[in-house]
DNA sequence: GATGAATGAGTTTTCATTCAT
DNA sequence: AATGAATGAAAACTCATTCAT
């Protein structure tokens, strides 16, 4: 998993010491974004990693390139999880999908997303993953409508806004009381997700109407 | 009863522009509070209710008065939908959890409660709505058991907190679509919810765990 | 003369102590500005005018806002010496030259005008003011010609260009002593626009060439 | 005597590289000063001259080092060129003062010297050039008052403020306009200086005066 | 009761300068 | 010799809060 390093593609080699600190840096923005939103002051982030202030601005011109480079980490960790959900989706497409969410949970810290407020991310790489993870989550459903393990009407949007929902911060409940509840609120849904369900659910929002949202912002909110 | 009246028991009556400015004052936190969090400046709230920033401190001596009676608001509405609800309960005790569910989201804008960061209030009339909230749910739940429309390992915590992770604005995403969004999660949850369930969940947090943060802090995220 | 005085035109009127302050604020920019150039910190300015620097910001809500009052308040001084030079030019054109430009040099610390560096304003009342001076000055020239008391070659843009060049602060010289350099400056060069003069100048830039920038930029400099 | 080379006296010879980018660094600063005053960011002007920050620190050690070195390059050559005027002054004085002003206004960018705010150099080689220069422009005004060829109360200071007067940037001005409208300018001033002048100019500063500023302040601002 | 105004205390952002590579 | 990196200090700008009208 690479998600810390920055891309490969033009990046010129930080030195060691500066890549520690970007590191920090990373870790504190996740964590104070979590915590108290996007807005939360500069100050503190650089504080709680331990550099200067202009240290961090060295790195990240602006807030935006602070922001953008949590959700470009957060969306590489989707991805993995995506992925490693995928490959036992073949055996038990409910198990993978169970693997997925719950996954989403177990790792909420570390998908300090711009949760509320705040402009959302433009960047390329973000877009790229985001459509990986649909497609993905895509081809695990797939397979579930085919074994009828899963209901039909579920799509890989449905899946990416569950997601959202269950892994934002309940704030000011201690964290593991938190996840217990996410993890109840799973299974209930995992249960209404096999094929013998009863109710007729609204039909999504189209690929067009989602298309626009769906790279910049909506799986932000993961 | 009406969100916005100050409660009766020692509140001045207020002058027909004095009224009006506080309910304007009022609607504009809501909307400010969810699209950027409680950490929004007061200035904007002032500009948005169109009155002057000295006239918001005069209604709402600190932040904190403001947010309480924000939170207020919203939790009187969620009684009233939970009493709503719970009419029907005794009929289809599995429509009744659906109706209280589906009106949290269609009326989620109102409902703009601290959600991210900031000071959660300790008003003892929010203290007094919150228990009777989980109590009127508890109701509807307790029904359901005995008719056996709806598994028995749910709790009205689990309700608050569903309703909770399904309310919150999904940032960046046109309002519309989030509801649908909303909506189709909420059809799987439901289906979940009938008693031949699979799954056997985790234990709930006990009384005792949750009644620390039950009043002053969960509910609050609904 | 109403140069420090807000336009009629929309500004409400201040209150008086606002109105008090927001004059020490222009002084002491007008000052800071000569001294410094127009990059000079704002809180010095605030500090010079004995106010607080959110008062500064609060009246002007940047430094281009700032510097473009300064110019227009210049431009108003500077169209008045134009008039009263004017009053005695059909007796003496020759010395109503010499008047404005004398009155220029005495009055250059209340000239403070971006000299240089900075943006320059494009403010729609400094455009309306250079072009009245312009043309006040072309009434004065065209006097001169008709009575063969000046040469023919100069224009209203050269004595712009003239007063701009005398006008400029010789810094780190005492400012009796840069005014005296420029004084006997002036003498010369008004002995050279007596209509018995030897020498051909070069052309003056076209009314095109100059248009674009006397208005937004060139007098600027005065 | 080539303005950029430092002074053979004590500098160890640079390596080429090392001169290159000294000399790149003098440009720059050059540039960077005319247009927004001495206290351009440092930063600025390593990236216009394309080197690091660091390594300008390595040749000047604080920004006074190197407004000292642009001055002195700039008197050297205001120097050369008052003395190749001064090989003319015998066969027409005021042909020679010509040459020297129209000179300095077709070399101004040149001489981007401290124009305004900022310390002024006091460096030693800085003083001795400008009493160099003073007293080859009195040469020349001697040999014109004695061939009745200029106008006897026109002193070398007179000169000297002169060419500060016309040389600098008229900011925002194309610079081709602002070098016509200082020829233009000149050639009015000219005409002024012959000697059937009309006009009584006010004393000049007493030698004591000036001396003073002489050296390190007024020439500076040439 | 409402508002224009002022201000102290932040927060953001930039810059000069030094250090380690 | 040159540079990437870090930082303290300053400057720009914003915000909560109080006061006087």
């Amino acid at each position: 998993m690479t998600a810390s390093t920055p891309s490969g593609r033009s990046a010129p080699r930080l030195r060691a010491d500066a890549a520690r600190n970007r590191a920090q840096i990373l870790a504190a923005a996740r964590a104070a974004f979590r915590e108290s939103g996007t807005a939360v002051p500069l100050d503190e982030i650089a504080r709680r990693a331990g550099v200067n202030i202009a240290t961090l601005y060295r790195r990240f011109p602006d807030r935006d390139a602070l922001v953008s480079q949590v959700v470009v980490d957060g969306f590489s960790l989707v991805l993995d999880l995506a992925r490693a959900a995928g490959r036992t989706a073949q055996t038990d497409p409910l198990a993978a999908v169970e693997s997925f969410l719950q996954g989403m949970i177990d790792n909420r810290e570390l998908l300090s997303l711009p949760l509320i407020g705040g402009p959302m991310t433009s960047d390329p790489h973000a877009r790229e993953l985001q459509q990986q993870i649909a497609a993905t989550l895509e081809d695990i459903l797939a397979e579930g409508r085919g074994s009828e393990a899963l209901r039909h009407d579920i799509t890989a949007v449905d899946l990416i806004a569950t997601a959202a929902l269950i892994c934002r911060p309940l704030p000011h409940l201690p964290p593991g009381q938190a996840a217990t509840l996410a993890t109840r609120h799973l299974g209930v849904f995992l249960d209404g997700l096999r094929p013998e369900h009863t109710r007729t659910l609204p039909p999504p929002p189209t690929h067009e109407e989602m298309s626009a949202h769906l790279v910049t912002e909506e799986t932000a909110d993961l």
